[in-house]
DNA sequence: AGCACGCCGACT
DNA sequence: GTCGGCGTGCTC
């Protein structure tokens, strides 16, 4: 454009006032370490606005931020770490364009700084989470309003009573509300100007079932008790966190649920996370009994519409209570009341990929930013809330019995050294006897293993070969339900194969080791005639399914259930009185700093299915280790014991909870690559007092989807933050093409 | 997502 | 020495 067509459309020419040119930055929901400098000439973004920048060709939707100094300012002295170098002016270009819709709130941009700093996640890839169910165009819905209450009572005219009145029965459009009060429809922007009316929540989405009859429970007077302790604490709408623990049976959901009510009557919001998807079926219909409607739900798999409605409506303030796995925990709360996290000792609330966090401790922080309550619910405290109990940080609330007067479960370890199965069989003869009596008087039972599949391994008598995986350090287990040999460690699969693949020997292949099939194949042979119900991410691949078995359970359709990781849940079995662990030892192999803890806290709460009404339970153990403490501790049922000899392993060493740690895995494209690096990292170690970096060693799928990996371990004490440690650690080395590490901070899972 | 840039192999 | 494929990293 030539200048003489400028001044041809009109423009104040020569006159032009330099354009006032504001600098915003605006964080990308990408990988992106830190957020981007632009240019508006708009006075009136502020951080959190929705915007759309130019990047390279394209054009992207990001979050207004806040100016670095703002962001270094709010994070704690030992996660800051040295600004981004700033760009030349030059080089800034102009935000395309605000979009209208309600921003990121301030607690959220926060959280996103504080979780990024914490693991040292690009700050691009946080806000990403907290954009999920966020879509630059929501579809225009009506606008719906509902009676507010002012702060001070403006002038009520006879027109605008009318309107009060008209919008008294429900929320309703401005068009709507005027045609009822019979004004026009300026009255009603005047009510809404003087905030009369306020917007209703775009869609009620917990509202939009029939609303039932609540059915508040009737509490024992010990759950009373921690109920009246927990709605006090809800009332004061102050940061604390609150460790509750009882037994599995003894009503904590119930007692929690108080909580969320007294949330609900302070018209806030309440976030209750758990451990897995699977859980929330149950937990659903659980929850709508109590409250008379449903809750909002809020996990990874949920359709885009869902998750819009869920996002808006949290983002308008309006009250509600949200249920989720914990992305939920990056939902734009304004009013958020309750933070609950049920199961807390459950490792799946880690996430492994991606923006590694942990979702337990991130519920405390962002309890802690919004100043309200965090109450971590379990039956099996993780030893880290243990110890933050003993150091006096967490207040401890302990529901001390099973409701209704249902006894804990007998639980017996079946030494099987001395009464071992037949030659490739798997359960023992006491076992399987106990099943046969529970079953003959009515009752069901169930056998765990954690273990998919037929067989672990696949050998060939001929030549000793073990079929594995050509991709991970690991065996291919045969899935005889699906004719096929799986990776459980990546998408590898084959058929079974006919003949050894190493010797080519023809019926050389025998399975060894128990897997689910194999030990539902063993039950069929020997308790003929039993109805059986396999429960395994293999078996129950939808909610649906899931739904489906739990019924048929309740409604005794199945006398025997066989089951992996997923029966441990909290599921409500009222006839089942056996629970026989088929492996007891198994979680107790490799070397993981926490396998004692995990293996009392998933058996435990296995067997707690069992005897959960008037009949009492019995729990079997099949152990080659009956000594180990983990035994004694399952059988004894003296977990808090067992917990205390646990901290005791740990604290010499300065392993967590009394010291830090953080993992560094090393992955290349040859196992010569991944050692070069390895070493390279261990050779620029940091050192000093206090702290210690342990490795490289092979990691423990030295192979991982053709990856070649190897790990280092930082373990500092307590009070030196491994944030800056890393950073500076990281930034001395350059990394070849195929080289890659991984930060994970408080590492849960050693693979 | 799309493009620049750099490393490495093949060819004039 | 130079061309060009492809893989990584940057985009403000």
């Amino acid at each position: 454009m030539t200048q003489d067509a400028h001044l041809a459309d009109g423009a104040p020419g020569l006159a032009h006032p330099p354009e006032m040119s504001l600098r915003v930055d605006v964080l990308l929901p990408r990988r992106l370490q830190s957020a981007l400098a632009y240019t508006t000439p708009d006075p009136e973004l502020v951080p959190g606005d929705f915007v759309a920048v130019p990047l390279g060709k394209r054009e992207e939707i990001g979050c207004v931020w806040d100016a670095a100094e703002v962001v270094m300012a709010r994070l704690p002295a030992d996660l800051a770490f040295p600004p981004p170098k700033p760009v030349d002016p030059s080089r800034l270009r102009p935000v395309s364009r605000r979009i209208d819709a309600p921003g990121l709130p301030e607690t959220l941009r926060c959280f996103v700084d504080w979780v990024s700093a914490y693991t040292l996640a690009p700050q691009g890839m946080v806000l990403a989470m907290a954009m999920r169910g966020w879509t630059p165009a929501p579809p225009k819905s009506v606008r719906l309003w509902r009676l507010a209450s002012p702060g001070h009572p403006p002038k009520l005219t006879a027109a605008r009573q009318k309107v009060l009145d008209a919008a008294s029965a429900k929320p309703m459009s401005i068009k709507a509300l005027a045609e009822k009060a019979g004004v026009s429809p300026a009255v009603i922007s005047a009510c809404i100007k003087l905030n009369l009316l306020e917007a209703a929540p775009a869609e009620p989405a917990f509202r939009d079932e029939a609303i039932k009859v609540p059915q508040p429970p009737t509490l024992s007077a010990s759950q009373e008790t921690i109920a009246r302790s927990l709605r006090d604490i809800v009332r004061k709408q102050q940061f604390e966190a609150i460790l509750l623990e009882g037994v599995t049976g003894s009503g904590k959901t119930e007692v929690y649920l108080e909580a969320v009510q007294e949330c609900l009557t302070l018209e806030r919001q309440s976030l209750v996370l758990l451990p897995e998807i699977a859980l929330s079926t149950q937990w659903i219909s659980r929850f709508t009994r109590r409250f008379g409607f449903a809750p909002l739900v809020w996990h990874s798999s949920m359709g885009d519409g869902h998750r819009r409605r869920v996002w808006q409506h949290v983002r308008s303030g309006a009250p509600c209570v949200v249920v989720g796995a914990r992305s939920a925990l990056f939902l734009p709360f304004t009013d958020l009341g309750l933070i609950i996290v049920d199961e807390e000792h459950e490792p799946a609330f880690k996430q492994e990929e991606g923006v590694i966090y942990h979702g337990r401790d991130m519920a405390v922080l962002r309890a802690r930013q919004a100043t309200v309550p965090v109450m971590l619910v379990s039956a099996t405290p993780s030893l880290e809330t243990l110890a933050n109990v003993q150091a006096g940080r967490y207040r401890h609330l302990v529901l001390p019995d099973r409701h209704a007067g249902a006894a804990l479960p007998d639980v017996r370890a079946l030494d099987m050294r001395l009464a071992p199965p037949s030659r490739g069989q798997f359960l023992s003869p006491t076992l399987l006897s106990a099943c046969r009596e529970t079953l003959a008087r009515g009752e069901q039972a169930m056998l765990f293993l954690n273990r998919r599949g037929y067989a672990p391994l696949t050998l060939c008598r001929q030549c000793g070969h073990r079929i594995e995986c050509p991709k991970c350090t690991a065996w291919l287990v045969e899935h005889r339900a699906q004719r096929r040999m799986v990776c459980h460690h990546c998408e590898y699969t084959m058929p079974i194969p006919t003949q050894c693949p190493s010797c080519a020997a023809t019926e050389s292949l025998v399975p060894v080791g128990p897997g689910i099939e194999r030990v539902t194949e063993e039950v069929q042979r020997e308790l003929a005639g039993v109805r059986i119900l396999v429960m395994s991410s293999d078996s129950l691949v939808s909610a649906e399914a899931a739904r489906i078995a739990v019924t048929q359970i309740a409604q005794q359709e199945v006398d025997l259930i066989i089951g992996t990781q997923l029966v441990a849940k909290g599921w409500h079995f009222p006839h089942l009185t056996l629970v026989g662990v088929v492996d007891a030892d198994l979680g107790l192999n490799g070397g993981d700093l926490r396998a004692a803890e995990r293996t009392v806290q998933l058996l435990q709460q296995v067997g707690g299915r069992a005897g959960r009404e008037a009949r009492p339970g019995t729990v079997l153990l099949q152990t080659y280790l009956p000594d180990h403490p983990a035994m004694k501790a399952l059988v004894s049922q003296d977990f808090h014991h067992f917990m205390t000899q646990e901290a005791a392993n740990r604290r010499p060493g300065f392993w967590p909870p009394f010291g830090r740690l953080a993992a560094l895995i090393v992955s290349a494209g040859t196992p010569e690559s991944a050692d070069a690096l390895a070493r390279a990292l261990s050779d620029m170690a940091p050192k000093g007092e206090g702290l210690e970096v342990l490795g490289p060693a092979p990691a423990p799928l030295t192979k991982l989807r053709g990856r070649h990996r190897r790990r280092l371990l930082l373990r500092t004490r307590k009070g030196i933050a491994v944030q800056p440690l890393l950073r500076l650690w990281l930034q001395k080395l350059r990394l070849k093409s195929d080289q890659k590490i991984v930060v994970d901070i408080d590492p849960v899972s050693f693979f």
